[in-house]
RNA sequence: GGAAGAGUGGUCGAGUGGUCGAAGGCGCAACAUUGGAAAUGUUGUGUGUGGGCAACUGCACCGUGGGUUCAAAUCCCACCUCUUCCGCCA
């Protein structure tokens, strides 16, 4: 949610971030429905006041009664009519997206990405390379035939070894981010529309939920979800922040509409799992914390040896409520390129406000920032089999993980 | 799932129709006292939103949403949450 000052006072400036961000919004409109409603809002107010100072009347006067009962027709109508012109304003506000940092670049999608730096060793191979989904049947730990009977198309199993070997990353990630000072939640898998809403999931990625039949409630996309919903209308005391939240949970959504090669195998599915780092801090300590979790993600993928770049992600491949992104993009050595596996964003009071999480600290009191980044999915398992794979299909374990799985390689399936 | 009880400010807790945005205690802050501190004393101490340079002041808020009434923390209805007891259960 956009501070409506933003727009009162900074119009121009504002009206140039809906333009960047290709957002076709009315802000003449609200803007005028601003200051009808705060006008009406004065209106009742002073009939409030009216009928208040009559009703303690009616203790000495009984006469004053008719005066109220004449008075409250008047105000019952204004009240009506000011509860519309709210409700519409919010409604229009909560399409609105989120502020732009200075340095995010301009561009229509994730090609127009700017690249940061690159790190790491692209690995060569002298056999032809597997994709994961022919390492995934070979190896015998990658299952969608069955995901799809049990579940639907876009489901899938991790078996034997790929799912020792996800429990180990998963695990593993965990322990690193505890390690660095998060604190470690098990969340619920579902949500109400209030938190996804004031995530903003809702109205955004309307598409993108799977709701669940005769409930309010909806499977959760992220555990960004919850982790920041955890502190829906809280005071935080400002010497407790940051906090930073870590949190393994699966992911659910509906993708609709993406197909194509892009999605072979077991990249864009409908159940995938993540580790998330989620951060509330105080306004001016965001770009802080913004790159606190770019470099976790980046010291994450370096012990497990995956070659990397960091990408600015420009004003058309930015969510509405994103401020600024960084995303990683791995080197998929059965894709033959770099494909995303985290995303990094600083929402600043874009959740906060929706969300009503504040801090207080001496004086000051004011709406957190949140930043919500992924830590490992699914995504990096799959870089991880095709990067490491040999020419038998024989897969290497990187090292960090040898210890939790308790082996260093995944053999292809006797016959 | 069944039964009973409860949700009031940072916290505890009083408050069953008006003088209640809410007693009192604790906590917190400032000042006094002290060499310094404790103890003590005095004063102050909710949030949001609007008006005003300001002093100040209007409105709203007692779990949430409706309703009754000239008037609701207080009465009525629904919902949510918590506690206790019973049942079931990973």
């Amino acid at each position: 949610m956009i501070d409506i000052r933003i727009i009162r006072e900074h119009f121009e400036d504002y009206k140039k971030v809906c333009e960047r961000r290709g957002c076709p919004v009315n802000l003449d409109t609200i803007l005028e429905l601003d200051k009808s409603s705060r006008q009406l809002a004065q209106e009742v107010d002073a009939l409030r006041a009216e009928r208040n100072r009559l009703s303690k009347e009616c203790q000495t006067n009984p006469a004053a009664r008719e005066q109220v009962k004449s008075l409250k027709v008047d105000l019952g109508t204004k009240e009506n009519t000011l509860n519309e012109l709210q409700d519409k304003l919010m409604k229009m506000l909560a399409f609105l997206p989120n502020q732009l940092a200075d340095d995010v670049p301009n561009g229509l999608d994730d090609t127009d990405n700017v690249e940061l730096r690159k790190v790491g060793t692209i690995p060569t191979f002298d056999f032809p390379v597997r994709d994961h989904q022919q390492l995934g049947e070979l190896l015998d730990i990658i299952d969608t035939q069955r995901g799809a009977k049990v579940a639907q198309t876009g489901f899938y199993y991790w078996k034997g070894k790929g799912a020792q070997l996800a429990q180990a990353l998963f695990f593993w990630t965990q322990q690193q981010l505890v390690n660095k000072g998060f604190t470690l939640f098990m969340t619920p898998c579902v949500a109400k529309e209030r938190t996804l809403y004031g995530t903003g999931y809702l109205p955004f990625f309307a598409d993108q939920t799977f709701n669940i039949k005769d409930t309010e409630l909806a499977l959760i996309g992220t555990s960004e979800q919850t982790l920041v919903g955890y502190h829906a209308d809280d005071v935080l005391d400002g010497k407790d922040l940051p906090l930073c939240y870590t949190a393994y949970t699966p992911c659910f959504r509906t993708e609709a509409g993406s197909y194509g090669k892009a999605s072979k195998g077991i990249f864009r599915v409908h159940q995938f799992h993540k580790v998330e780092q989620i951060i509330f801090c105080k306004p001016e300590d965001s770009v802080k914390y913004h790159d606190f979790c770019l470099e976790n993600e980046e010291y994450l993928l370096q012990q497990l040896g995956i070659p990397y770049h960091v990408v600015n992600v420009c004003v058309g491949d930015m969510g509405a409520p994103g401020y600024k992104k960084y995303d990683i993009e791995a080197w998929f050595a059965g894709f033959g390129g770099y494909r995303e596996v985290t995303s990094n964003t600083n929402l600043t009071s874009f959740q906060s406000r929706r969300l009503n999480i504040r801090y207080k600290d001496g004086d000051t009191r004011d709406y957190v920032h949140t930043i919500s980044a992924t830590a490992v999915t699914d995504r990096v398992l799959v870089a991880i089999l095709e990067n490491n794979q040999q020419a038998d299909g024989t897969v290497i374990v990187p090292e960090v993980l040898r210890p939790l799985c308790g082996f260093d390689k995944i053999e292809p399936k006797k016959r």
